[in-house]
DNA sequence: CGGACCCGTAGGAAATTTTCCTGACGATCC
DNA sequence: GGATCGTCAGGAAAATTTCCTACGGGTCCG
């Protein structure tokens, strides 16, 4: 028999480990060689068990996910990393594939999808499960991503503004415009970043690193 | 030997279900009878196969596990639900309490919490994981009493569902109601939290560890 | 220089949402 | 067996959002 492909396997949550190695077994050519449920011990057991695969969560307790995959990348830019996540989203695949990830697979795929793009990345080519390549093709039709640039310098601070939690009427004052104005700014603010709600845009917004994480913002 | 104890399982992730599975067949006199992926069919599960304790995760697509605890225990007010999440939060661990589960375990939990939960839940006794009983410990003592406790099931459920960035017209039908009475449920729920508008919700709720720290509600 | 184009500003009209109020119904709790 | 609470939803008025239009002032370019 061919040498079976040798995963890492990185998630927080035990229950996960465990059905990802029942579904491994039941599937020849593939093996666990190591576990980890952090990035620190899996940037570790990366180190010393030098998979072929590693399948690596994004939300995990301290350094997420990304940023592991990135560590990994500058040790050894020929690692084949498939993350398994479940956040169906757009910017997420973006960010990994950035970091250097071969393939993006949800939790809510069908266990199948989870094995393929197994050897999908092991063989070199990319993954993507069909939910984060819907995700995508969405988001880039609806240009996603540096819409924020496209505003002007008054929308922008418009946009601040609103995140700021501001009203409509304080911003026309702090500005000194007519609300009328600044409603038409933060309609046109949703249009130009394909948002259909305000609470959309904050989230938009929280990607875009605008929104400081923790902050008091405006009276709550 | 004594009679097993059936487990009804409801979570959305298969690899979950499988490391459950897994986890479970480990232990003897716990069996999983049922299996579903959504409340939808949990809750129909749950009534063809009378489990002894029913497993429910809080994140599902479509109607979310707290309301689906509720529902169950509407129809059959003994029932024994544990709930099984990655959300380490006390407020949601309280929203699951007072919606008649009977056990919160994170998924981060080592796996024999789970078990021993499990049998607990099924004795009638309480279960709570560290983690939570911690978490609740310190937000109790912080004095951090959020009006988000003083929300009803509902309409908690409303609100994670406008967290998600749904549309109204989505909550209701997810949740079949009239968009009327989700519009209603909206407004309440702003006032009893004391914002004046949707963004300083979002930040409210986030404050509150609501709100996965970054997430994209709206497109997946 | 003339025109094309973008930016800032804002009004208007229609569509939609938000805001409160009201009431009904069942369950639960004294 | 009331009183209270949670769920559900209609109605009417108020407010906001949506989209269109327009105008003055830049700038860039041929």
């Amino acid at each position: 028999m061919t040498k079976s492909i040798r995963v890492l396997l990185i998630d927080d949550h035990a229950v996960v480990r465990q059905g990802y190695r029942r579904l491994v077994e039941m599937h020849p050519g593939i093996e666990v060689v190591a576990e980890a449920q952090d990035a620190a011990s899996g940037y570790l057991a990366f180190k010393t068990s030098q998979p072929d695969v590693t399948v690596v969560d994004i939300s995990m307790p301290g350094r997420g996910g990304i940023d592991l995959v990135r560590q990994i990348r500058q040790r050894d830019p020929g690692a084949r990393i498939l993350i398994f996540t479940m956040h169906a989203n757009a910017t997420y695949a973006q960010q990994a594939f950035r970091a250097g990830a071969k393939g993006y697979v949800t939790k809510s795929s069908p266990p199948d999808v989870l094995v393929s793009a197994i050897r999908s990345v092991f063989v070199g080519r990319p993954a993507l499960c069909a939910e984060i390549s819907q995700a995508i093709a969405t988001s880039n039709l609806s240009g996603d991503v540096s819409a924020v640039d496209e505003l002007t310098p008054r929308e922008f601070e418009v946009l601040r503004m609103i995140l700021d939690a501001k009203s409509t009427d304080e911003i026309a004052s702090a500005f000194n415009l007519s609300p009328k104005t600044v409603a038409n700014y933060h309609y046109e603010i949703k249009l130009k970043l394909g948002v259909r709600s305000d609470i959309e845009l904050v989230y938009l917004c929280m990607r875009q690193g605008l929104v400081p994480p923790l902050d008091e913002p405006g009276a709550a």
